[in-house]
DNA sequence: GTAGGGTTAATA
DNA sequence: TATTAACCCTAC
C-alpha cells in the first residue's frame, strides 16, 4: 500500500476508538517509513490518551511529553503551559506513589530508585542541557521547585508525609488530559475527516450509510462459529470506525463485499480495503478535492512529506480501481507478505455464508501457509517483518531506558474523578512508539517498557527461537528462561500485594511496572513467585 | 484474569 | 538425587 494512504489510515484509526488490540495489529502490518511529525505527534498522543485511559499514569507519559516537545521544537511549535504542568505532574506522581507503597517511608528502595531515575536522571539532564545553552521548554520553576521537595522527603519524614497526603495522582490526571485536550484540538481532525466533511460540502450523496450497514450485516452473518479465527468482530469495529469518514463519502461503485471481510483475523486487510473502495467509491472528484483542500489547507505540498498530492492520488485510483472492477489485480498485503491473485480469490470467499466450503479453503489456505512459513524459516534466518524488527532492536538499544503504561478515546473530560489505585481497570499493553523513542528519547531514564508491537508475552523467548507449529521430529518447545527474581522484584511484589491484595496480580503488575517490565514478568509470573514466597 | 496442578531446569 | 524456583497448561 502506498506510503501516504497509510499514514493516513493509520491517523485516522489513531484518533479513533478503535481499541488498541486493533490498532495494535494494524500497526503492526503497516509499512511506517516516511512517518511525518503530524503522525508521529498522533502516534504518541494516542499513546499517552491510552495510558490515562486506563487510569494508569508511569514514566512512560514523561518519554511521550519528551517526545512530543522534540517534535514540537523541531516544528517550530511552541510548548504551552498545560504541557509544562503535566510534565512536571506526571513526574511528581510517578515518583509519590511508591511511597503510598513503602512500608518504611525513610528506607524505601523503590521510592529511591523513582527519585534516582526520574529526578537524578531525567530532570537533572534537562538541567545539564539548559545549563549548556540547549532550549528545553519542559524544563521549569516548577519543575525545579518540586525536586528540592522530593529530594527532601528521602531524609524528611515530614515532607514525606505531606507528600503521601496529596492527591498527586488526581492532579496529575486532570493535568494531562487537559493537555491531551488542548492538543487534539489545536491538531484539528484527522486528513481523512476533513475530507470527508469536505465532500459532505460538495453534497456527493449519502448512499454509502445504508451500503455500509448491508455490508456489516454480511460481515457478520458469513463468518461461521462466530468469526474467522477473532478477525471478524474486529472487522466490525473497523468498519464502524471506517464509516464515522465513510459515511459522508459518495458511494457508486460496484464493490465487491465479500472483499470486506477480515481474514484470518488481519484488522489491516479490513482497513485497507475499506478505505481504498472508499476513496475510489468518490473517483477522481474526491481525490482531486483531498488533493486541493490538503494543499491548500496546510500551504502546500510540505505537510504532506513534499508529495504531489493529485498525481499520487490519481496514481492511486488506478491501483485500486483494477482491483475492483476485474474483482482481481494488484496483490495486496497481508501480515506484512504479498499473497498471490490465487489466494486472494481464495481468502475473498473464505467468509461466504456457505460454511463448510469456506472452511474447506481456510484449512487449505492455512495448511499452504503453514507450509510456506516452514519454507521461509529454511530460507531466511529471521523471518519476522521489518516492524517487529526495528521494535525488537529499538527495544533492546532502550533496555536502558523506558517505561510503560495502557489505552483510550479522544475527547475525554478534561477533570475526572480518577478511581482508587486498587479499583484500577486492567492494563492493555499499547505501546506503538519504540520506534519514534529511538529517535526522540535520546534522554530517558533506565526503565524498559514493552512495545505495542511487540510479540506476545507468553509467546516471546528470551533464550531461543520461538515455535509455535508444531512440527514432526523437531525438538519440543523450549521454556522461556527470564531468570531469577531480584530482591527489587521481590520488594515490589511484597509491596503490591500490601497494597492491592493477593490476586490482583495485574494491577500490581501495572502499578510497578517500571520495575516488572524490565524483566518481563506477567502476572502469572507474579502470581507463582508469591505461591513461592509464601510456601 | 486468576488459581492451581503439573512439568522442567537449576541448584545444593 | 532431592529440593526448589520458574515456567506451562487448563479450567473457571
Amino acid at each position: 500500500m502506498d506510503p501516504d494512504i497509510c499514514r493516513w489510515i493509520l491517523e485516522f484509526l489513531l484518533r479513533s476508538s478503535i481499541p488498541d488490540s486493533i490498532v495494535k495489529k494494524i500497526m503492526k502490518a503497516l509499512p511506517l517509513s516516511n512517518i511525518n511529525s503530524r503522525l508521529r505527534k498522533t502516534i504518541v498522543l494516542r499513546d499517552m490518551q491510552s495510558e490515562v485511559a486506563t487510569t494508569s499514569l508511569t514514566e512512560n507519559l514523561l518519554v511521550c511529553l519528551e517526545v512530543i516537545e522534540e517534535i514540537n521544537r523541531l516544528d517550530g511549535i511552541a510548548i504551552s503551559a498545560a504541557m509544562k504542568e503535566a510534565y512536571c505532574a506526571v513526574a511528581v506522581e510517578c515518583t509519590v506513589k511508591y511511597l503510598d507503597a513503602c512500608p518504611d517511608k525513610n528506607t524505601c528502595g523503590l521510592f529511591d530508585d523513582a527519585v534516582n531515575r526520574i529526578w537524578r536522571g531525567r530532570v537533572r539532564q534537562m538541567m545539564e542541557a539548559v545549563a549548556s545553552g540547549k532550549k528545553i521548554d519542559l524544563f521549569t520553576a516548577e519543575l525545579i521547585g518540586w525536586k528540592d521537595v522530593i529530594e527532601s522527603a528521602r531524609w524528611d519524614r515530614e515532607v514525606c508525609e505531606r507528600l503521601t497526603n496529596m492527591n498527586t495522582r488526581q492532579n496529575a490526571f486532570n493535568k494531562v488530559r487537559v493537555y491531551l485536550k488542548e492538543t487534539w484540538a489545536s491538531m484539528g481532525p484527522a486528513f481523512l475527516e476533513q475530507a470527508a466533511i469536505l465532500s459532505e460540502d460538495k453534497g456527493w450523496g449519502n448512499s454509502w450509510g445504508d451500503k455500509m450497514g448491508d455490508i456489516r450485516g454480511e460481515l457478520a452473518d458469513c463468518i461461521p462459529n462466530g468469526g474467522c479465527d477473532n478477525g471478524v468482530s474486529e472487522s466490525v469495529l473497523v468498519s464502524d470506525q471506517m464509516n464515522r469518514c465513510k459515511g459522508r463519502l459518495h458511494y457508486s461503485t460496484n464493490m465487491t463485499e465479500k472483499g470486506l471481510v477480515v481474514f484470518d483475523g488481519n484488522a489491516l486487510y479490513t482497513a485497507a480495503t475499506c478505505m481504498e473502495k472508499t476513496l475510489v467509491a468518490g473517483g477522481n472528484q474526491v481525490f482531486e478535492q483531498l488533493g486541493k483542500r490538503a494543499v491548500s489547507s496546510v500551504g502546500g505540498s510540505q505537510a504532506l512529506g513534499g508529495i504531489d498530492l493529485p498525481r499520487r492520488i490519481n496514481k492511486e485510483i488506478e491501483k485500486v480501481k483494477l482491483p475492483l472492477e476485474h474483482n482481481h489485480g494488484a496483490p495486496r498485503i497481508r501480515r506484512g507478505v504479498n499473497i498471490s491473485d490465487a489466494e486472494e480469490a481464495k481468502s475473498s470467499t473464505v467468509c461466504s455464508k456457505d460454511h463448510n466450503a469456506s472452511n474447506i479453503q481456510v484449512d487449505k489456505l492455512r495448511k499452504s501457509l503453514i507450509s510456506s512459513s516452514l519454507e521461509l524459516r529454511a530460507l531466511v534466518k529471521d523471518p519476522l517483518p521489518d516492524a517487529l524488527h526495528r521494535s525488537d532492536i529499538v527495544r533492546s538499544e532502550l533496555a536502558s531506558k523506558g517505561v510503560n503504561h495502557e489505552p483510550s478515546f479522544e475527547n475525554q473530560s478534561a477533570v475526572v474523578d480518577v478511581p482508587e489505585q486498587n479499583t484500577c481497570r486492567s492494563m492493555v499493553l499499547y505501546q506503538p512508539i519504540d520506534i519514534l523513542k529511538k529517535q526522540y528519547s535520546a534522554n530517558c531514564s533506565n526503565v524498559q517498557r514493552p512495545s505495542l508491537m511487540e510479540r506476545n508475552s507468553t509467546a516471546c523467548t528470551y533464550e531461543w527461537d520461538d515455535s509455535f507449529i508444531d512440527v514432526p521430529g523437531r525438538s519440543p518447545k523450549k521454556r522461556r528462561r527470564k531468570g531469577r527474581w531480584g530482591s527489587e522484584e521481590e520488594d515490589a511484589l511484597r509491596a503490591g500485594v500490601k497494597k492491592f491484595g493477593k490476586g490482583n496480580w495485574k494491577s500490581i503488575l501495572r502499578f510497578y511496572s517500571e520495575i516488572f517490565t524490565k524483566t518481563g514478568r506477567t502476572e502469572v509470573d507474579l502470581k507463582d513467585k508469591w505461591r513461592n514466597l509464601t510456601r
